[in-house]
DNA sequence: CATAATTCCTACAGCGGCTGTAGGATCAAC
DNA sequence: GTTGATCCTACAGCCGCTGTAGGAATTATG
């Protein structure tokens, strides 16, 4: 199962292999996600198929919607592959919770905003509905949609 | 229609008839999102009845997901009450698309973790189900999830 | 083999939309 | 008169990057 000795991989190559930008794969080593990797004489990174799985772990874990640092906790609990799932399961698990939650916001949102654009019939802004719904919060009927931003 | 003489409001009573705090108030007037109040002679801000409209405003169009830009247009247009709303109507209409596909893409991540979660059925982490997709995208139903993010 | 284009390096600033901190000045209540 | 709440400015920090400047090293082409 031993064959390391495959040629490096720069950071460039790397970053076509994850689809991770030069600069973001930087970046991760900057905050300790990802750890640094050996130089070549001249100071530049070089990588082995290691560095590739944990940068595709860690680019699909952000697709997914994890913090960097539920990543980083899934990353150490990756590495022992003998313990309890359990711990992987809660932080997917919040992770679903709080993408759900989003979702419910955004829909009432959607639903606000199609009512403006609905009793919005064209016309002056004077007595343009949309106007009027933002200066009104009164007129809603999601009642309290407050702090759901940032998007 | 014009009774200004109100006694005028500190920015505290101005955050809190909008719900908007005190230091977003400073920092919307920092930004020139809204207009610099005049003080009083030891230099506090005083504001009126019309701040409290723009503020309601602005906060309505935060809570419904406008960015800070839309908002200013918005605040531009509403002031000239005689123009065509159509433009009011496109920031709307671009704000609900990008809604939309932004809870496309959340359901899309939804479905994912829920498989994710579903399939991991307890055990240890080398059999897990979640960190295995985690590790290989080509598990996911979703196809292409990228940039997806943030939140 | 010389040159040109590309890749790489570090260090730091900036994005959006705030929030928090430090260190004061002023105001209202008792 | 004193305490405590509110206000002021100025600046740093949050997340997760992205962009810039100014070099150094490597690779591709003539």
């Amino acid at each position: 199962m031993e064959r390391s000795a495959t040629t490096p991989l720069s950071i460039g190559k790397l970053s076509e292999r994850t689809g991770v930008k030069v600069t973001t794969i930087r970046y991760y080593e900057s905050i300790g996600l990802i750890k640094e990797p050996p130089r070549s004489p001249s100071g530049r990174r070089l990588y082995d198929e290691e560095a590739v799985q944990t940068l595709s772990f860690v680019r699909h874990g952000r697709e997914l919607g994890f913090s960097i640092e539920a990543i980083q906790k899934l990353l150490g609990l990756q590495s022992r592959p003998d313990r309890d799932c359990s711990d992987v399961n809660d932080i997917a698990t919040e992770q679903l919770v709080q993408i759900q939650q989003r979702i419910a916001q955004l829909k009432a949102l959607e639903t606000e905003l199609k009512r403006m654009i609905r009793e919005c019939e064209g016309g002056q802004i004077g007595t343009c509905e949309i106007i009027d719904a933002l200066n009104n919060h009164g007129t809603c009927i999601t009642g309290e949609h407050e702090r759901v931003l940032p998007f």
